[in-house]
DNA sequence: CAGTATCCGATGCGATACTG
DNA sequence: CAGTATCGCATCGGATACTG
């Protein structure tokens, strides 16, 4: 594997980086890294389509390139990696790139880009706990246009904490919330405003309080502000 | 040919955004457009090493997500690429790779990236012309590190336009610089200050109020004042 | 859990030649 | 000059299985 993708031959800056910011899937790797995950197996459930070969390989050529450092875990077991400030300066970089994409590219959400397992690791981590009450809080979501087998998901809140499962965690839910991924996706995106999305495809069942005060916990998609170009706008600035 | 890359299978702006800026040589035609090229042949010498046909493939991408609009020339012989907004804004995006890039990768210039062609290329875009004496201005240089074939270039400097030949234009030379290419690209670059470079390597012989002004006229890269940040500095931010 | 090893297939893209 | 057509190789990366 490895040996670095072929240079593009020039000195010039954009160049030099991009040989490094352009090789596949490295962007996603980065906003999950940015985003704070520092395990292998927490990044991975952020590119879950990226083979786990080339995850390894990529974080290698990061770690070359002075982005990211590892460092090994107790017992040699697992690696930590976090951004340097090499890494950290980044941020801009592919929060430019979103912005970007959010304006412009105004295609919708694809049916194979709608995987729930995805869409609840995000959420999960923009979860503002501060905004909900100092107790463990338990809302379960059930998806009605996914199989079966991934249509129940559970996200455990307590303090300072915030975990996603699959499986029943055994305590009680305090929020029933059932939707379709695809609104629950375009709610997340901004694309959709979330009290306006209140219908057959979105009931939320629960204590009024913690209803009411959903929007201020489940914080939505940094991108989720930034509001796309309608498609009538003029193409040419000059 | 065409068929775009495949698809990150997310609709994160990241990742649709990504899925076009990050094709390869994309970044580097981008960074043309947006210095100020608008035919394939200005973008060509800008990105030598690319082969025509992934050029124009590049191109049609870019076209078809709506970066770029390609205007007919008369006679249906060329084309003008022209930026959209949408086109117009990718200028930070770049910009910042750029900037990061000087930033935090301290690789000096290896040999095989000093292309006598391609710097004067670049040079002359950054030339200020406004600097220069109302009247026709011919600079000479002669690089004595690369073959007798490519290692004199002449800058013919005129009322709003600025060209360069291999070949002698046939006007009086106002100033000769004699020097290496690798110092020049180090100049340029901002890796050595011109006056400083002055000596046994760079040799500027003419007028002298033309020599002295050059800093003024001949400006440098944009990310030559960008300062890389020095390589003992500690990894970690946080 | 946290990755590594291997293998093979698709395809991106470089080289070259050609055309209006 | 401004691209297009064709071809074939290299290599990237996806799938799968494996390991400490």
């Amino acid at each position: 594997m490895a040996e670095s993708a072929k240079s593009y031959g020039q000195f010039c800056p954009v160049a030099v980086a991009s040989e490094l910011l352009t090789q596949r899937w490295t962007p996603l790797v980065l906003r999950e890294l940015l985003a704070g995950s520092t395990h292998f197996n927490q990044l991975r459930r952020g590119v879950p389509l990226m083979s786990p070969s080339l995850l390894a390989a990529r974080l290698r050529a990061l770690e070359e390139a002075g982005v990211i450092t590892r460092r090994e875990g107790e017992g040699g077991r697992q690696s930590e990696y976090r951004l340097t400030q090499a890494g950290e300066e980044l941020r801009p970089v592919i929060e430019q790139i979103g912005v970007w994409g959010r304006r412009w590219i105004q295609r919708g959400i694809k049916d194979e880009e709608l995987d729930p397992a995805l869409l609840m690791w995000d959420m999960q981590r923009r979860i503002n706990i501060e905004a909900l009450p100092a107790r463990r809080v338990v809302v379960r979501f059930e998806f009605t246009d996914v199989e079966r087998k991934f249509s129940l998901w559970w996200l455990v809140l307590e303090a300072g904490q915030a975990d996603v499962c699959l499986a029943d965690p055994g305590f009680p839910t305090d929020l029933w919330v059932t939707t379709t991924v695809r609104l629950m996706a375009e709610i997340w995106m901004g694309e959709v405003e979330f009290r306006r999305a209140l219908g057959p495809d979105l009931v939320i069942a629960g204590p009024r309080s913690l209803a009411r005060s959903l929007p201020d916990w489940l914080q939505l998609s940094v991108f989720a502000g930034v509001k796309p170009v309608p498609p009538g706008t003029p193409k040419t600035a000059r």
